[in-house]
DNA sequence: CCATTCTGTTAGTTGACACTTACGTAAGTC
DNA sequence: GACTTACGTAAGTGTCAACTAACAGAATGG
């Protein structure tokens, strides 16, 4: 989990994921996208791999890589969960501060 | 924007930002809850603050720090419609399958 | 004042990372 | 089999990030 949260990190990254979240593609078509060379897309494309991010299917010569939802999902519900968690404890919070409030009046 | 999804890939970062989520605290108190020398939190510190994930109050010879959930909000947002695009690519392309699937049955 | 407390800042080191150039390799083409 | 295509991998470089140790500074207490 820790590494697809790294790697998404990464603005370039992104960007090769959104190339890839509907059609396949081989990394050719995708290091033609930047302006860097084809091998440090080609090491993106390991670190997304690594990161189970994106899938690779051989085809002859070439590899064609795809985004892989299911891991995708799991890091979107990770950073949700840490999202909500902190956006719960300010309600409470605000709860908290309402009741003092209250408190302070009835006084 | 940028920085403050990089910061927020750094798990000890998050472990900060949850800790000041809800209630302000003195960077004392936000260091001894970790291994790390309090200077190494004292700079995470500065790259939440620099991020605009976190605002800074002094009092005293103390500062105390807290989550600012106006630019947490933000990145929510921000990641929350990556992952849509995503998806909502997916689902296009399950329905361009479906179409396909009937138009061969069609036949 | 002087000492103490609580903190940020400044080297300086180590390691990670994004990148390029150069090379290696497997699959098709003539 | 030589040649090309489409890749990955290795090696080297510059830069940035995380950390420690040492110092600097502001507020407070005597």
């Amino acid at each position: 989990m820790e590494p697809a949260v790294k790697a998404i990190a990464e603005p370039r990254r992104r960007e090769i994921l959104r190339l890839i979240w509907t059609r396949e593609l081989p990394a050719g078509r995708i290091a033609s996208h930047f302006a860097v060379t084809r091998p440090a897309i080609s090491q993106h494309l390991r670190v997304l791999k690594e990161a189970g991010l994106v899938s690779e299917r051989r085809d002859g010569t070439r590899r064609l890589y795809r985004a892989r939802p299911d891991t995708v999902a799991e890091v979107r519900r990770f950073l949700g969960a840490f999202w909500d968690e902190g956006l719960q404890h300010l309600k409470q919070e605000a709860e908290a501060e309402e009741r003092r409030k209250r408190n302070r009046r009835r006084r």
